[in-house]
DNA sequence: GGCCAGGTTCGCT
DNA sequence: AGCGAACATGGC
């Protein structure tokens, strides 16, 4: 597999499964990431690694599973392209940062950082709202209860790997079986509310990929539990759209503050203000922000 | 122990 | 419209 240069593989795997190490089901250990795939119902684990370089980047990805024909790999190796973002060409997001120094340097730091995609609408929704306010470290426990609890398994060579839940499985699981894991009643209910709905159909979010950034936002908001941060996390992280901009984020907020306001945190009002300048490539400043701030990057101040 | 975390809803002026 | 409380939990 040969992604968009510049590819770094290892930042945007670690992006993806948070810091290095597990992360619910998947996990990204000595530069092997291991991701058990839900590809149409089949259960599929894949390892991928990288062979290349960040200017020269190549990936090789190993695919094992018990019912493996050629239509289930094919759609696996799709999948893993669209969560490794690797066709994603970053020159227009590159060329944007070099006006502001700050942001260039940052992405000099982070260059061949893509941004990795959630597999499905779902999946990214549930996960958006598992996160709304609460700290990423309990977000991080609440998520690996959730996915040992109700996600598939496939036991390979006598390693248990796992994958997110379906929609059905949280939908049985009840409010109570998901206020059980830890999760306050409102969330609860929110999940299960949504799961539900995909289960029976009420519901397409993967039908929404098709729709403008209004349809999307207005069709997601109508649900309980999903508003403008969760709609824009959503564009950057499940639909691969480049110009989200999760308004009112706080950590966003108070990165932006160090850079651009000698330290003090912005209001979400002049955070949205100030990033009309990257559109349209916010989606792109956001990850780039976020993981300065996961891997300790110093940030310079005004 | 108090306060806060990568929000959203709900009920009150 | 706009404001504050509630939500649930772990870490500092």
């Amino acid at each position: 597999m040969h992604p968009t240069p510049p590819y770094h593989f290892d930042l945007t795997a670690g992006f993806a499964t948070f810091f290095q190490g597990r992360y619910g089901g998947d996990i990204f250990e000595e530069g092997i990431l291991h991701k058990l795939l839900d590809v149409n119902g089949h259960l599929c684990l894949s390892r991928v690694h990288s062979l290349g370089t960040v200017a020269a980047p190549e990936l090789e990805v190993e695919l094992t599973g018990p019912i493996l024909n050629n239509s289930v790999l094919d759609a696996a190796r799709q999948q893993i392209a669209w969560i490794l973002g690797i066709e994603q060409d970053l020159t227009g997001f590159y060329r944007l940062v070099k006006e502001d120094d700050a942001l260039a340097s940052l992405a000099e730091a982070m260059r061949g950082l893509h941004i990795p995609h959630v597999a499905s609408i779902y999946e990214a929704l549930v996960l958006a709202i598992l996160g709304q306010q609460i700290s990423s470290h309990v977000a991080q426990v609440l998520r690996t209860l959730l996915i040992e609890r109700y996600g598939q398994s496939l036991d390979i060579d006598g390693v248990l790997y796992r994958s997110f839940p379906r929609p059905d499985a949280l939908a049985s699981a009840g409010v109570d079986g998901l206020h059980a894991l830890g999760f306050s009643v409102r969330k609860s209910e929110y999940i299960w509310e949504i799961s539900r709905q995909v289960t029976s159909g009420t519901l397409d979010l993967e039908g929404l990929r098709a729709r403008s950034d209004e349809e999307v936002a207005q069709a997601l908001i109508a649900l309980r539990g999903v508003g403008p941060w969760t709609v824009h996390w959503l564009f950057i992280r499940a639909f691969g759209r480049t110009d989200g901009f999760p308004y009112g984020d706080l950590a966003l907020c108070r990165i932006m503050g160090q850079l651009f306001n000698a330290g003090t945190p912005f209001t979400p009002e002049q955070a949205l203000d100030y990033s009309r300048r990257w559109s349209p490539y916010r989606s792109y400043v956001t990850a780039y922000l976020f993981a300065a701030k996961r891997s300790g990057y110093a940030f310079p101040s005004v």
